[in-house]
DNA sequence: ATAGAATTCAAACGAGCGTTTGAATTTGGC
DNA sequence: GCCAAATTCAAACGCTCGTTTGAATTCTAT
């Protein structure tokens, strides 16, 4: 029988709370995100999970399906939560233009809600979500990127009606940059407290966390375009 | 002696080009950003600085001290350029507040000095730095929290004198914004492609990028602080 | 030239890895 | 109640990992 240790000193989950796929997913998901993909191993994993080594290749196929079922699992809904919201909010809209707020709100509550659902894997998935963004393995990259092209799509659309001042290039850029934030922002765990001594008062909270970014990134998208003059300022000494 | 193969695709050094330690330092500041730190095995790094296999382990004693001593080998001198530049301008300023802008752009221009100079590593290591930034290792995360402590503590005072509208609190969360949009940029390699198709004819650039980045960031931080109001909207289903 | 320190080297160590196997067990339709 | 399919299991396979060792070699100061 699988050993009932914990894996470090982490969480073993009861062998009876769920099916044996599910919980292997919900332990995959905790150490992917505590360890990072490299360095979680299927022995701990499947020892976590309180199921058989063998498990995982059974129902997965390898290391790297079960990494992307993970994902997937929790991914595919909130993307397809986001490209809804925002149809709903351009039918709502009637062709008219939609301000900057609405079109990024509509991609951020569908995050917010995952992350106050712990049943669907809460702020673990979303922190997981962060570190697979800057995760090196190709295998990791190109999923991503095909499970993200439809809604990012979609909402480089919306944004370039809201933006009109912004080119499609520029703003292509600008949504890399609020991307890369809100997955860093997500990723943080301990990291949050690595420039930050958080006052204990305050805990970490997603919600709030959204609601301090919200307005960093609307400002952001909504800024001029660097214009031609400020260029030769920034590479020269001062 | 060890084989001239290199480990998958990569580059191997001339092993008339530098001396050990060096050798090993570069090999690996290009494989860890490659494959990241978990990925990156002693074997294939030490034959593609075409050193043997142990010298890691006798110049560097493990495989985590050399991590730390890649990054330490460029990140020192950067953050001390910041930190110059900072006490610079706050001189030249006499004691009056300084821009926004000057107080950014005194972060960003030794990321950019170091990203154009090849001898010190230019844009592979501040990729490796990104992806360091996102690494669930704590070791490294315990690491870059020491190295940045100085650097980001004299920031925010200065920010804290160029944005009074903002509360130390506030301030500390937009930092980190900042510093999440920045590392997640630099970390991008092909992920720049992630959602943006990037022309063939504007190829990866960043000093271009930066240049994009600034006004952008500098919105941000510039924006009014979340209004009470607004806390519910974002909630809300809509 | 030579002693002693520093470095390089081939080889091995023990451990842990992802995956496979084939038998044992459980499950579900008839 | 039975048979076949689905699942679980212990064990092993082949491999790679980071690190250590002790001898061989190179460097340096006298």
């Amino acid at each position: 029988m699988a050993s009932s240790r914990p894996a470090r000193k982490s969480v073993v989950l009861d062998a009876t709370s769920a099916d044996t796929k599910t919980r292997i997913l919900d332990a995959a998901e905790s150490l992917f995100m505590e360890h990072g993909f490299e360095a979680t191993s299927l022995r701990s994993l499947t020892s976590a999970a309180s199921v058989n080594l063998a498990a995982v290749n059974y129902h997965f196929g390898t290391k790297e399906e079960l990494f992307q079922a993970v994902l997937t699992r929790r991914l595919d809904p909130m993307n397809q939560e986001r490209i809804d919201l925002l149809a709903r909010l351009e039918r709502d809209a009637g062709g008219k233009a939609m301000s900057c707020e609405k079109i990024l709100f509509a991609m951020l509550i569908p995050a917010l809600r995952l992350a106050r659902d712990e049943k669907r894997g809460g702020k673990n998935f979303l922190r997981l979500l962060g570190r697979a963004y800057a995760d090196p393995a190709p295998f990791i990259r190109h999923f991503l990127s095909a499970q993200y092209a439809e809604m990012i799509g979609q909402y480089k659309e919306a944004f370039l009606k809201a933006l009109p001042q912004l080119s499609r290039h520029e703003l292509t850029w600008r949504l890399h940059f609020v991307m890369g934030a809100l997955s860093y922002t997500l990723a943080g765990t301990d990291a949050v407290k690595l420039f930050a001594q958080m006052t204990a008062a305050e805990k970490y909270d997603d919600e709030l966390l959204l609601q301090r970014l919200a307005p960093f990134l609307v400002a952001g998208l909504k800024a001029p375009p660097l214009a031609e003059s400020r260029k030769l300022e920034l590479v020269s000494g001062e």
